[in-house]
Order: structure tokens, then sequence, then C-alpha cells
DNA sequence: ATATATTTTGCTGTTTTTTGCAATTTTAAA
DNA sequence: TTTAAAATTGCAAAAAACAGCAAAATATAT
């Protein structure tokens, strides 16, 4: 394998995933630990990615949410949207928020089923136009460099006026008291208009983010319907939720 | 074997799979590496193939897998955008269309300019959030996926809501008898509705495109304020839109 | 036709690049 | 703080590139 071959699908892993480990893709393309940091400190330089502890991600990630994500998450992602996608029924008319646990469930989605999704993220509106049977209707509105979503009045007026089966929402941090909070005001403006445009809310977040609290408030927890991790619904991180009329997948 | 054939064969195989080894390639010609070394050297200053360590690659390699972008003309497309970025003022408040050339427009905007940006392009939208100064409003709608830009009713509706300084607009087909045409009779209507949104609006297009029309109608030509192709102002081709109260740069 | 010049090709030894490994240092998570 | 994972450094083996040379093939001139 040519080295520019190895570089470009690393690239692509990045674009695709954000983010990518150096352990994983040594063991995939089955070349040593050292080729695939080499080949990463050397794409660093050139500015095609940025390198981190233990991986690397992509450049319009790294201003984003730097603080927010880990790289390692990657794996309970997928488990989250994986998990995500036995709720979608055909015909189904969904709203889809931006992040990137959200974007793992829009990779998920299969080609057959037939959905209508609404979005205010530019990058999941992206992935889902090329779902040959999605009708995808993005929600319009000033844009969020960070987060890549509408935001502001216009947004929040036009989902005021959609009401859909599902909202599948991320948050920045989710506890049983305080409920979901952000870091940012607009955003949790948004996320408000989402919430009251949906019969039910699904909110997908890592374990991570469990018991942890900012500074603006989203909604308090039994707002939510259903909340997806990656742990088992036995788990015991997930007892305190459980006494708050939510379903745990 | 002549040496031109091997030499076709080389660039017939790096145009199939992108990519070849010098040592496969030597084997299955039967001639010694060292040939086909030099070959891939001369190949590479005619500028026909990327000569790497253990190989070669086709010029688009790097490019086409990365980023979608469509080298399709794209030499003259980075003309008009040069062109068109003269136009903006700071402070400006302008609408831009999607398509390549546009995205090339885009592109090549300064960091130190500020602007309002609103757009009905995806794509647009991603790349307009990177500049700094660049205040981005996606304007909402169902997506066409052939095109990545909103159209339809909710669209058409958010358009009539606004007026900004210029709009910077693509077409499919233009011709000084029968205006700006299209394939797809939604994007003619959303178009319609930028063109209302603006006051004045400037076309651009490849030349290529000069003297052809299609089914559905956009607009008059004359309704075209600033027209910008990649020829000279004085080419004859342009003379026929001369006559048309139109700036042509 | 013959001799000469030019191009092409393969071979040899040398240099450079790439890659994997091991030892050590650094980083980050518990 | 402790500890495990990751980064760094130096090194050596393998692969590839390169330069120079000579033989073979082709072209050109006499």
């Amino acid at each position: 394998m040519l080295k520019e071959e190895r570089q470009q699908i690393l690239l692509n892993e990045v674009e695709l995933h954000n983010r990518i480990l150096l352990t994983d893709i040594a063991e995939s393309l089955d070349v040593s630990i050292d080729t695939i940091r080499r080949d990463v400190k050397e794409l660093d330089a050139e500015n095609k990615l940025k390198k981190v502890h233990g991986g690397a991600i992509s450049l319009g990630f790294t201003n984003s949410n730097s603080r927010n994500t880990n790289i390692y998450a990657l794996e309970e992602k997928v488990i989250i949207a994986q998990k995500a996608v036995t709720l979608l029924k055909d015909g189904a008319v969904i709203f889809i928020d931006g992040g990137t646990t959200c974007m793992e469930l829009v990779r998920l989605i299969p080609d057959n089923l037939n959905l209508t999704c609404f979005t205010i993220s530019l990058p999941v509106a992206m992935e889902l136009s090329h779902k040959p049977n999605v009708t995808v209707i993005s929600i319009g509105g000033q844009i969020s460099k960070e987060a890549q979503i509408s935001i502001g009045a216009n947004a929040i007026h036009n989902l005021s006026e959609i009401r859909v089966d599902y909202s599948f929402i991320g948050t920045g941090y989710v506890d049983a008291v305080y409920g979901l909070t952000e870091f940012d005001w607009d955003i949790v403006q948004v996320k408000k208009a989402v919430i009251k445009a949906a019969k039910k809310t699904v909110l997908l977040s890592i374990s991570e983010k469990l018991n942890s609290q900012h500074r603006y408030k989203t909604c308090d927890i039994n707002t939510i319907n259903t909340m997806i991790t990656e742990l088992e619904p036995s788990d015991r991180m997930l007892e305190v939720f459980r006494n708050c009329d939510i379903r745990i997948l």
C-alpha cells in the first residue's frame, strides 16, 4: 500500500467520523502504530487534520466542541445510534439535532427507510440528503459557527410551526436534578423550541455527560421521554434517572 | 512494446485505479522496474500523473477523494469568482446561490471582510461558517437532493421577507433571447424569489453556458444587472448581451 | 551498406526513504 | 500519586530511488 493511499484513507476516516483513534486505524490497515503516528504528524503539518493525544480530529471540529468532545467516545456514540435507529418507523416524521452522536444516527439510517426529517444542523442535512428515501427539511436561521446549526428568532419561529413524532436531540450536560443544560444561551433557546415541536423527545447522550451541569437550562429531566446511553439499562449509574418517568434504552 | 504504448497503459491504469505500484506494473509488462520508473518520471514531468514513493497516483487523487470539489471547468470558475469578489464591500448584505461557481466565490472571500450572507445552499452555508467575519443565515426549506439547496414554498416565503444589496446567482442555461432557464421547475421558483429579494442581481456563468436554453424560465436577461464570465468583456461572444443593459465583467 | 550518433533499456553499487522495534520520556486518567 | 497508555527518540532492516555505465535497439548520415 502506498503512503499516499494510507494518508487518504486517514483523511476520509477523519472527515467521516470527525475523529480517529491511531490504534484502530493501525489495526485495520495492518501497519504499525508508529507508521500511522508519522502519517498523522505529516498531515497535521500540512494542515489537513489536527493531531491530538491518541488520535486525530478534523479541522472543522477543533474549535467547535473541543473541550466537550472526547475522541475516545466514538464507539459509544455508535452504540447509542444503533439503539436509536430501532425507534425509527417507516413513514415517521422526525427531527434530528446537531452534534456528533446525532450524526452517527443519521449515518445508520437504512437506505430503504422512508422518513421525513427536519433538522437545524447543516452537516446533518447534508448527510441526510444522501439518503434516497428521506425527505429533508432544513430549518433556516442564523448559523452558529461553533455548532453549525441554525439559531436565533427565525429558527425558533420556524420550529414553532411544525410538530414531529420524535425529536432526537443531544445535550451538552445532563443531570437528574438540574436537567439538561448548555454552555450557550442561544442553543438553549433553539433546543426548547425543538422539544416543544415534538410529541416525544429522545435524548442521545454518552454516559460521560451524565451527572454534569452548566449555566443555562434547556429543560427538566422528566421532559425527556426516552434517554439513550451506551450503558446497559440496568447500569447503576442510571438509577437516578430511572425514577424520573423516563424510558431508558 | 513501444515506449508510448507502455506509457499509455500506465496512464490508463492510473486513471482506472487512481494508483499504481511500480513493482506490479513492471512485472505485468515484463520490463525492468527502472524502465517503469523512468516512464513515471517522464509522465510526472508532463503533469499526467503524480509520482510518489513506490508508485504513482492520479492527479485528482487527493482533491477528488477528500473534498468533493468538482474539477470540471474549475479554472474558469475561479476566474469568475475572482471578478465577483471585487464587488463585495465591507458591511454588505448579500445572497449567495448554490453551485460550484458560487462555491468558489465563497472560498475567495477574504477573512477580514465583514458580510451578512443569506444562502439556500447547504455547502455554501458550511463553507461560509468558517469565515470569521461573515454572519451566515441559512434559508430553510425542503432540500433538493441533487442541488443541495432549499426549495419549495417555505424557502420562497422566507426569501420574500428579506431584501439584500446583491444576489450572486448561477443558472443552468443563459441566452440573450430566452433569458435564464433551468431544467428543474422547483429551482426556477426559488431563483425567482432570490432575484425578487435583491436590489441588484449578479449572474455568474461560465461561457460554456452562454447561448443555451432549457424548459423553464427564471427571468429575462435584462433582469440581470451584472453578468460575470471568464471571458474578456470585449469578447465578441458577449456582443449579444451588451445590448441588454447589462454590466459585463 | 556501413559507420556513427542517439535512444532505450537493464544492471550495479550507493543513497534515500520508509517502516517496525525497543528504550525512554511524556501525558492523561484513576 | 500511581499507573497505564501514548509520544518520542534512536536505530536497523527492507524497500525504493538514483546515478553511472554498458549493451542493445533504433535512427541518421555518409
